[in-house]
DNA sequence: CATCCGTGGAT
DNA sequence: TATCCAAGGAT
């Protein structure tokens, strides 16, 4: 590649006509671009894929169509909405910076990178993206796309999260920045990276960057970028009760921080109450009619495994008031409109419909 | 700087 | 089935 000019100027022409352009973030409306929209579809994008995405973002719009709505609403809404979406720190911090805008900037979206940066739940990649595609800003981003991108075209080797390896990245799309069509351009490499680029096989034939591309010609397409260092990742149990009394089930709240952090979930049996029928009852005070271990099952984190075995308990939910903080009992009517954890709402679905 | 934080698709 | 990791950020 001669110039960053020319590696620009290859993306937005091959951008015009073979670029996405009708994600349903993109042409908002035909009205100036929505800083919301956007901002929206950039944090449910993080660490997700956009087909995984468009169901959840056309939800999510029609109860919050604006952020004064989102700001406004309770934080179990914004939960319950992005159940089964994970990385629930994501829509914590949305509700939270929707309350900043109006708070601190009028109900104004800040308009700029540095500033939109001091959201919370926003970096410098999503801020640059969001100032990019909603106010024509000149900033570069640095996802999973772009990284993979450069590391081949420039032959960039070492893990791209490593400090040292990030950096250059960094450097070298500031680098490669035009000096206008940002929005385009960053569009362009996404969309690159998405289809052509792809992690495995990428479509080189199709590349428009392939003549100049560093690992096509020293034949490291599948070195590069180079993978994560290898951990092994630990097993954990839990026992969880499914606290089932006349179609409701007791539910409770996850502490605000750690995994599921704020959302409705089944409460763990201790491993210290090897007796879970008398945990029952000395923590709720209820005393079941009947008791049945359920059939395990496993759940895949990026950094564990966990094996829950849930146990339900038929109780009397007359036996005591349990409406302590923290606590809730869901009719299972209503499971659809609970922020629950994938695998609560697995067990919970399968009590619904079967047993 | 390493770890934590979800889920589902691709291979 | 096992492994990797995707439009990353916070701590």
């Amino acid at each position: 590649m001669d110039t960053g000019t020319t590696f620009a100027a290859r993306l937005i022409d091959w951008h015009r006509h073979h670029g996405r352009h009708d994600l349903p973030w993109q042409h908002t409306s035909g009205r100036p671009p929505d800083p919301y929209r956007i901002w929206l579809s950039e944090i449910m994008l993080q660490q997700t894929q956009v087909d995984t995405v468009i169901p959840y973002y056309a939800r999510f719009l029609a109860r919050f169509p604006d952020l004064a709505t989102l700001a406004a609403a309770p934080v179990d809404d914004v939960l319950a909405l992005w159940s089964g979406l994970g990385y629930y720190a994501r829509a914590r911090n949305l509700h939270k910076a929707a309350q900043v805008v109006v708070d601190l900037h009028g109900s104004d979206f800040p308009s700029h990178a540095a500033a939109i940066a001091r959201l919370p739940g926003i970096g410098r990649s999503t801020a640059a993206a969001i100032a990019a595609f909603a106010f024509g800003e000149r900033a570069a981003i640095l996802d999973g796309n772009v990284k993979r991108v450069l590391c081949r075209v420039f032959g960039v080797d070492g893990f791209p999260g490593e400090r040292a390896v990030e950096a250059r990245l960094w450097a070298l799309a500031e680098s490669l920045l035009p000096d206008s069509g940002v929005g385009t351009y960053i569009q362009a490499q996404m969309d690159l990276g998405a289809t052509v680029c792809r992690r495995s096989r990428p479509a080189c034939a199709r590349c428009p960057l392939a003549d100049s591309c560093v690992a096509r010609r020293e034949d490291r397409i599948a070195e590069l970028p180079a993978a994560r260092p290898r951990k092994a990742v630990p097993q954990r149990r839990v026992r969880v009760a499914v606290i089932h009394a006349a179609g409701r089930v007791l539910l409770e709240r996850r502490p605000p921080a750690g995994i599921w952090g704020g959302l409705l979930a089944l409460p763990e049996i201790p491993d210290s109450e090897p007796d879970a029928g008398r945990w029952l009852q000395t923590r709720f005070g209820l005393a079941p009619r009947a008791s049945l271990p359920l059939a395990p099952l496993n759940h895949a984190f990026t950094h564990f495994r966990l094996e829950i075995t849930p146990i339900r308990f038929e109780v009397c939910e007359a036996g005591r008031n349990l409406a302590e903080a923290g606590h809730r009992w869901l009719a299972l009517a209503d499971l659809d409109a609970a922020g629950l954890p994938t695998p609560v709402r697995r067990i919970l679905d399968a009590l619904a419909t079967g047993a």
